[in-house]
RNA sequence: GGCGUCAUGGCCGAGUGGCUAGGCGGAGCUCUGCAAAAGCUUUUACAGCGGUUCGAAUCCGCUUGACGCCUCCA
């Protein structure tokens, strides 16, 4: 753990300005980010978001941090459009696969759980669902009714957005304002029953059919989508919290409409920094389950995918998304994921030649500053893709230590090793997965070894032919040998 | 149509009013029976046109292009 304390500046999307970040209680944060719904397969965009504040988790955690991360499920169906109509997506799937929309839920929840796993993503402190919530959200919607600030129509409540903007700011956060709103809306539809277009549900009358359901002071109904975060957010951190988190799609309306239910209901702003993470793009169009414009994890891990020329690590994918700074928008293609493989595979056996370096009574290379440098990328808005770079000086001072044209005293290499991977591995979160665990991949190595150990004896006895036969029939198969200063492996292409 | 973001070298991708990003690729060298691998060194840029400035790729304006939000979305 890092004691140093370090001042971290971070990108307030409400202020639109870089913010010295200093938390409501000294040693604790509140960190809430929204969750997936669960109605399909989460896909490599969504999980990129996840991943930036999964590493602004860890950050913060390495720093000393006590930190209440709260991550959401929304398990309650919403509507495919903010109107009147659309389907429930999690009632539309769960007629689609014939099964309960329970069981929609359940099956992507776990889906979610094991893909963030496999990224090798910490648990959230708390991981809460709408449908847990639901006497948390009846309770605001009463409220706010009670302030007069929304209205019942025919078993629905929807929010009065713009008597809301009378006494608020309605749009702060996306930078719009009402008047622009208004003018610009399209017609609505002649069944709606809201006052006006900008006004959004908080409570939704169910229909006959509607199958996810509960009872409330207006009929039976369900939740309106952004007031699950407004109930759980509060609950678990507070009236006022640190950072919100989320993916740059839910600027508008999601989380306008989180700021207004909340000040509504509570009188004051509910959030002190808000962090929206940027798209992963295909084909330099957004991801998006509607369009099938997405690559899935488990494409990666397989390679199956027509954008893909083989497979990718997890690790290898969580490093080529944080190459990218969380703020900008990251096109996704097979050459770059191959080229940050490389890359990876570089760091990694940098890091792996650290306990083999030999100490001297001084040092040539300032490691001190050099540790200071990547904890100021850092501490500038997490910029991941300069902590990086910087380690990437880290393994070029070892590689030089290690031939000899550099030197450092013990408590140095000390310094370079205790940074190098606890950056790598606790705050970035990679891991280092050269080393094959399956049991056939463990024979296969027991084999190559064998025919390593041949050809050695081969060379041994200036028998080229044989050897040069070992090495290229091995590569013909894709094994490919690497003869080293101390002796020959080999990689599985 | 409204609001907003971005345009960087062969590719990916940072950053900044004057001083090296980094990775991949390319080139050279070291190592090697040869080759590969690995390591070291090295290479080029800031969409276009104006303006501000001693100086701009970095600030301002315009043009062009791309993307995002305005409907569910990470």
């Amino acid at each position: 753990m890092q004691s140093t304390k370090q001042t971290i500046r971070i990108y307030n999307s409400l202020s639109g300005k870089k913010e010295e970040f200093k938390p409501l209680n000294e040693e604790h944060i509140g960190m809430y980010v929204c969750g997936p719904t669960v109605y399909s397969n989460v896909h490599l965009g969504n999980v990129r978001t996840f991943m930036s504040f999964d590493m602004i988790f860890r950050y913060f955690k390495h720093l000393g941090y006590k930190v209440r991360y709260v991550r959401n499920i929304t398990d309650a169906g919403h509507l495919e459009n903010d109107a009147d109509e659309g389907e429930d997506r999690i009632a539309k799937k769960a007629r689609l696969e014939q099964i309960e929309p329970m069981e929609v839920v359940q099956k992507y929840t776990v889906d979610f759980h094991n893909i963030l796993n496999k990224f090798n993503f910490l648990p959230p402190s708390i991981e809460p669902t709408a449908t847990g919530h639901i006497i948390e959200q009846i309770e605001i919607v009463k409220d706010i009714l009670d302030k007069g600030l929304a209205y019942e129509i025919n078993g629905s409540v929807y929010f009065d957005v713009v008597k809301f903007n009378e006494t608020n700011n309605y749009g702060k956060l996306s930078g719009r304002n009402i008047e622009d709103m208004i003018a610009n809306t399209r017609e609505l539809n002649a069944q709606s029953d809201k006052k006006n277009p900008q006004d959004f549900a908080l409570w939704k009358k169910a229909e006959p059919k509607h199958i996810m359901r509960w009872p409330s002071p207006w009929g039976d109904g369900f939740p309106g989508w952004h007031l699950e975060c407004t109930a759980m957010s509060t609950k678990y951190l507070g009236e006022q919290f640190d950072i919100h988190g989320g993916g740059m799609d839910l600027k508008f309306p999601h989380h306008e409409c989180e700021i207004a239910q909340a000040e509504a209901s509570y009188g004051h702003t509910p959030v002190r920094y808000w962090m929206h993470a940027n798209m992963l793009t295909l084909n330099g169009k957004k991801m998006a389950k509607s369009t099938g414009n997405n690559i899935l994890p488990t494409e990666i891990f397989t390679g199956d995918n027509e954008h893909l020329s083989k497979a990718f690590s997890p690790s290898v994918a969580r490093f080529f998304m944080l190459q990218a700074h969380y703020r900008s928008i990251l096109d996704f293609s097979n050459d770059a994921i191959l080229a940050a493989e490389k890359g990876y595979n570089r760091l990694m056996d940098g890091i792996g030649l650290i306990s083999f370096l030999k100490t001297s009574p001084t040092s040539s290379l300032d490691i001190t500053k050099w540790k200071q440098q990547c904890y100021d990328a850092m501490n500038d808005d997490f910029n991941t893709p300069i902590l990086i770079a910087h380690l990437f000086e880290g393994v070029k001072y070892i590689n030089l230590i290690k031939d000899g044209k550099e030197s450092i005293s013990e408590a140095d290499l000390e310094m370079l090793s205790t940074t190098m991977t606890e950056l790598t591995f606790d705050v970035l979160g990679l891991e280092n997965k050269s080393a094959s665990s399956s049991s056939g991949e463990d024979k296969l190595g027991g084999v190559v070894d064998l025919l390593i150990q041949l050809r050695a004896e081969a060379r041994l006895n200036k028998d080229f032919a044989t050897s040069d036969k070992i090495r290229n029939e091995l590569t013909e198969l894709g094994i490919e040998l690497k003869d080293g200063k101390d002796g020959t492996t080999f990689s599985i292409n």
